[in-house]
RNA sequence: GCCGGUGUAGCUCAGUGGUAGAGCAUUCGAUUCGUAAUCGAACGGUCAGGGGUUCAAAUCCCCUCAUCGGCUCCA
């Protein structure tokens, strides 16, 4: 008898440890050593490739090559068996420091130029790594002692991948191979293991299971379709941060997703952040030539910032912190769509504050709570906080040093305030200024940045905004741009994936299903279904006239979380036979009772 | 946008030059059932689209589109 097959999933595999690279001294040997080996096979059977870098990384290693042909996976076969050859040869690996000039001399004399550009900036002392005595490469270690310490059986390429050098897009396009390796055989099929279950988790997979959004070639790339599903978790979820919102003293505003050209060069978006806009809808050839005409908005602070200055502010009415759940579109290029993560029309609980810059810092922290008030409730614990500067080198900015550092500074101050661990990424801030960003990762540990603060002197300033201060002056004020889930689509995205598809109940879309054991109950789970749905409680009938397995067999595949299982005796008690995703079967239930359970756990986010 | 892979029924996939297949889903019929798959039948495809090679193309070649893994870029 084959066992169902979510409950293999179920079944606790073997404890075996995976530490990541920067974890294990060995790793980071075998790993090291491995991608030298990986090298030095693609140049024995592809003698034009040039080597550059082949450092490890978490979960493995790759190696970038200037080859005249790109690699294929195909390919991929013939270099590992190449590799276990090599490895059988019990090469000693030896270390050798060497001056520069002798690097410099030996690396003419092999022909590699890319290693000539990386010993330029390369400082003592210079080490090179041998492989026996065919093959070395300019490396700061840490290697094996000797090949004999890989385990061919515990080695695997993974895939190949094009990559430029130095990351430029405007400099050599490489080739990659990416592969994996550990110290036993046992670790590796671990590895692979979870690389599937990873697979299993990916919200695209569960998304198209579940029902919720779907793409349609029609109406083209990363323009996702919400179906009545997923339109009630995005409802779902715009309500929950909503009625947060209120609390906090939101004000909602709605603004259209198309303006004039006008607007968007007074905010900078025309100049800085043109190729990131659909193009332009224009009238006639003049207008277009003029850049006259409307286009499709990438962001909602302009409108937000028209809304402000409609009126003459006083400082009484600041904080003004306008909400609006407005959906932008920015033409990404078309490699980087994929799923929700990367979309080209999303929707971002954006907000803009104008504050005083007296209430500056204090509302900066009071965003800050929300943020992680709105985490908490979403049971989302792995992120990190970054902190996203300019780098003052690129001109892709607007706005004055001055204007920079002190929205730098307000950043700053929160942080340490707060006791935040956070890391700084230079070069991430938008165009307008600096950003508070929280970054989450997907199944493949991919990295997304979700929420985000931003503090923005310029926008101010180049808009002319204004409020009446309490002594009668002009005052410019300060602008706070905020998304506590930066994009709705996004955010499902990683929740899909963090629960695996098994939404706490407030989430589910379908929360409680009803499921007959004989025709006999149908009147009474259709009843008792609509009475909880006039009790706010997402409930169907199973009306299906399946066989009881097969019908609880859907309602788990559907992931539903409460499923409610009625014979005669449950008709005759008035009562249900309750059996979750979470704890299985937990017997007969009044109705009553279940009715109050479920309205408990929505209201407080939790489980039945 | 760049490098490589993939595209066959609603879904998951088999089919490598010679008459387009399976399971699930759907519809219909039978069954009235107590916690992860009841039985039977029917329906369903311009093999992503276009062009080419060939007596013959899902299969080989070219272009386009979509999608996947990376790179670059980003909520």
């Amino acid at each position: 008898m084959s066992a169902p097959e979510s409950a293999d999933s179920r079944q606790q595999p073997e404890k075996i440890s995976l530490p990541r690279t920067s974890e294990s001294e060995s790793l980071k040997k075998i790993r090291h050593t491995t991608s030298h080996v990986m090298a030095m096979a693609v140049q024995k059977l592809f003698p034009k490739a040039q080597v550059t870098i082949g450092p490890w990384i978490e979960n493995g290693f790759y190696y970038d090559f200037d080859n005249p042909e790109p690699f294929a996976e195909k390919d991929l076969k013939a270099i590992q068996k190449e590799m276990v050859k090599i490895i059988n040869r019990k090469l000693p690996v030896i270390r050798e420091e060497v001056s520069r000039e002798e690097a410099e001399r030996r690396i003419k004399e092999i022909n590699e130029p890319y290693k000539l550009e990386i010993l330029e900036g390369l400082t003592e002392p210079i080490t090179i790594y041998h492989l026996g005595e065919q093959w070395w490469d300019l490396c700061a270690g840490p290697h094996v002692e000797n090949t004999a310490d890989l385990n061919p059986k515990a080695i695997e390429l993974e895939s190949v991948a094009g990559a430029y050098w130095r990351g430029d897009e405007n400099r050599a396009q490489l080739q990659r191979i990416y592969g994996t390796a550990w110290e036993t055989p046992e670790q590796l099929a671990e590895h692979k293991r979870r690389k599937e279950e990873a697979l299993r988790r990916d919200h695209r997979r569960l998304g198209k299971e579940l029902g919720l959004f779907i793409f349609a070639d029609p109406v083209g790339p990363g323009l996702p379709l919400w179906t009545p599903k997923g339109t009630i978790l995005r409802n779902t979820l715009e309500d929950f941060l909503k009625q947060e919102q209120i609390k906090r003293g939101y004000l909602p505003v709605v603004t259209p997703h198309i303006a004039r050209t006008d607007l968007f060069r007074i905010s900078g978006h025309r100049q800085k952040y043109g190729e990131d806009m659909f193009p332009l809808m224009a009238e006639n050839e003049t207008d277009r030539e003029a850049d006259r005409g409307f286009v499709m908005k990438p962001m909602n602070c302009p409108f937000h910032i028209e809304i402000y200055r409609s009126q003459l502010r006083s400082y009484r009415e600041l904080p003004m912190r306008l909400a609006e759940f407005g959906t932008v579109y920015r033409y990404e290029q078309s490699g980087e769509l994929g799923g929700l993560t990367r979309v080209r029309g999303f929707t971002v609980d954006d907000s803009h504050l104008f504050v005083t810059p007296e209430q500056l810092d204090s509302e900066f922290l009071n965003v800050v709570d929300l943020i992680l008030s709105v985490f908490k409730s979403l049971q989302l614990k792995n992120f990190k906080a970054r902190l996203s500067f300019r780098d003052p080198s690129s001109d892709k900015y607007i706005g004055s040093d001055e204007a920079w550092n002190k929205a730098e500074g307000a950043i700053r101050r929160a942080v340490e305030h707060l006791g935040m661990n956070y890391f700084e990424g230079i070069g991430e801030a938008a165009f307008y200024g600096p950003k508070l960003d929280f970054i989450f990762q997907d199944a493949l540990e991919r990295e997304w940045q979700l929420g985000t603060v931003q503090v923005d002197y310029n926008l101010p300033e180049r808009f002319e905004l204004e409020y009446v201060a309490e002594d009668g002056s002009r005052q410019r004020p300060v602008m706070i741009h905020r998304a506590p889930f930066g994009s709705l689509e996004r955010l499902i995205g990683i929740l899909i994936e963090e629960y695996a598809g098994d939404f706490p109940l407030w989430l589910a879309p379908i929360q409680v299903r009803l499921i007959p054991v004989g025709e006999d109950q149908l009147p009474f789970i259709q009843e008792v279904a609509a009475k909880m749905r006039s009790l706010g409680i997402r409930a169907e009938a199973d009306t299906s006239n399946e066989r009881l397995g097969k019908a609880i067999r859907n309602a788990e595949k559907d992931k539903i979380p409460v499923m409610a299982v009625v014979g005669a005796k449950e008709v005759e008690s008035d009562s249900l036979n309750i059996r979750t995703r979470a704890s299985g079967e937990l017997g007969a239930i009044p109705v009553a009772q279940v009715i109050e359970r479920c309205q408990g756990a929505i209201a407080n986010y939790t489980n039945f």
